[in-house]
DNA sequence: CTGAAAGCGCTTACAG
DNA sequence: CTGAAAGCGCTTACAG
């Protein structure tokens, strides 16, 4: 069963294997090729089942039809179903996606991209750790096409595609105000990642407009890796305020919310009734847990879909002066019972 | 910033490119260059920056390291932590990961494993959808190594990581019964898939060896591509059946149990005092969930070490007389207060 | 209308 | 110890 080359069907036709991938490559009548041999060609390649191979047209060619996919953790929910629409949106334009974990860690996410650069895939789509603004950089100076996404670095120039996270936090921590909060707590992590400080932006500035302290007893930042312990000990600090104890949090990952959400019950505490609950991110898990959870949901097909877009246009854009895109999508707040009275 | 060839450097040093590829691929003792030039070499290859173009590597030597990883979904948790689970061992062995879902439709994988099959990877690890016989025959045929996971199809001898998918419903079956539930019903779906029938079977056998009557009434085979609706009208049928009302339900997969515990709550039944429940898969959601939900645990990351060694194994062997390796795993039975008095 | 040839960037017998 | 050459399977100027 050894598979079909050029060559095979240009030999039992006696004809060049030009010929034959002019024919197969649908410019038969461009080259004005005699419709009886173009027949005959994409005959015998379907009867031997003719598929060329993909890596040598891709050395010639220098396309791959591969978009590198860097992410945190594909695990990740959040991540997992991201990918899913990346995958979704790239099958449709003919192109496949290699995916690799970087775990948040910037010497991953620098491997990876070296590793795939070599000719392995025709851009990136990347979510880039905290720390890898070199490696983007460089990147950008290999003039390899890419877009990052969920984050960006301000001081690089480049495509990318996120949320407004400032926006989204704000209106979660408003909804909580108005609903009678008033010792709002924010637990957040990866402090310095562009997105997480602007949800912490978006939580402190909506109790500006309030006229509420913002105490930053009430502000607890994670660290990088961090499990369950980490946050336990943060709500146990939160709860446990002399003075008067908070009465809500703002998650600003699904990730640390879950644990938190964890936590909370661990420690009997009610939910709305003691701490109401506001979380970055809306999960299946958000939907059937008792109370339900008040989520910032991401619009993860919008994402997917433009990520690959821009990612094809600057990749098949031959021109030089490639325009840049940068796109800010809306979150959608969807209200359940974890946060309501 | 054009890339760096072999070419590049065996011109700076004025030597060919054979002895460029030799000392970089460590066999420069073994051909005996001298030490002086394979320094000058190396040194030269690190300024550079050269990186060797693996497409041209590939073509030449017919290895891509590239796995392709044929799966449902990557955004259903399961297959996300177990694509997860299979990248890393993958990447601890040099390999990288294409990944597709098929959303469970033959011909979807039948796409996918033509397109990689083109020279894009050196193997497969797939779970394959009801009706890809004929694929998975074929890819058998061409040689081209693989391992099936999560099901596999009984009359195509091939490698396979798989649970003892019968002991753990059966497992999970008895545990409802011993806390004292006689009418459990079961919901399912993918009938004909091997892992989702010896779900149904265990549970039936759990029945019959408690001596309980299997009743036809209380099992729901959901259809192919099932909606939260169609959970829906299941349950409520189970929770309307004249006589004696369920009082468990075995959920055969985490889609279909997170669906069906949505539906619990809409309907006001309460977890475990009206209905108990038990479903395969471990989720975040099942450990957040009031009440917790118990779940039948698979052992991805055994899955996926398994998977991919076997995977390895059968693409570097050599000698013609391949064993076929067939690994059952045994799940974990986590109880939690959805299926406890 | 069609074919011979070069070349993408490597590796690997083969020769000396 | 080192190099010239072939070849992996394609595509694409170029020539006729």
């Amino acid at each position: 069963m050894k598979k079909t080359s050029l060559n095979d069907i240009a030999q039992q036709l006696g004809v060049s294997k030009t010929l034959v991938s002019l024919v197969l490559n649908g410019k038969g009548n461009e080259y004005r090729i005699s419709e009886d041999i173009q027949k005959k060609v994409k005959e015998l390649a379907r009867k031997l089942n003719y598929k060329p191979n993909q890596i040598a047209k891709g050395l010639r060619t220098g396309k791959t039809n591969t978009i590198g996919l860097i992410i945190a953790d594909i695990a990740n929910p959040f991540f997992g179903k991201l990918g899913r629409e990346i995958e979704r949106e790239a099958a449709s334009h003919g192109y496949r996606v290699m995916f690799c974990s970087s775990d948040e860690k910037a010497e991953n996410a620098k491997l990876q991209i070296e590793m795939l650069q070599q000719g392995q895939v025709d851009g990136f789509i990347i979510s880039p750790p905290n720390g890898s603004e070199e490696q983007i950089k460089q990147l950008k100076n290999s003039k390899t096409p890419f877009v990052l996404i969920d984050r960006y670095f301000p001081e690089i120039e480049s495509n990318c595609v996120v949320v407004d996270n400032l926006k989204a936090s704000c209106e979660g921590t408003e909804h909580l105000i108005k609903n009678g909060r008033k010792r709002i707590a924010c637990i957040t992590t990866n402090p310095g990642m562009l997105n997480m400080d602007n949800r912490l932006d978006g939580y402190k500035k909506a109790l500006t407009d309030a006229a509420l302290e913002v105490d930053e007893n009430l502000i607890k930042i994670l660290p990088f890796s961090h499990e369950i312990k980490d946050v336990m000990e943060a709500i146990k600090e939160l709860t446990s305020l002399d003075e008067n104890k908070i009465d809500a949090i703002l998650f600003t990952t699904s990730k640390v919310g879950v644990m938190g959400i964890q936590c909370l019950h661990l420690l009997d505490l009610k939910i709305p009734e003691d701490v109401a609950v506001v979380s970055f991110d809306d999960l299946d898990a958000y939907k059937i847990s008792r109370p339900s959870i008040t989520a910032i949901a991401q619009p993860l097909e919008e994402i997917g879909k433009h990520s690959v877009k821009i990612l094809l246009e600057a990749m098949t854009d031959k021109s030089k002066k490639k325009e840049l895109h940068k796109i800010v999508l809306e979150t959608k707040f969807v209200i359940r019972n974890s946060s309501i009275k």
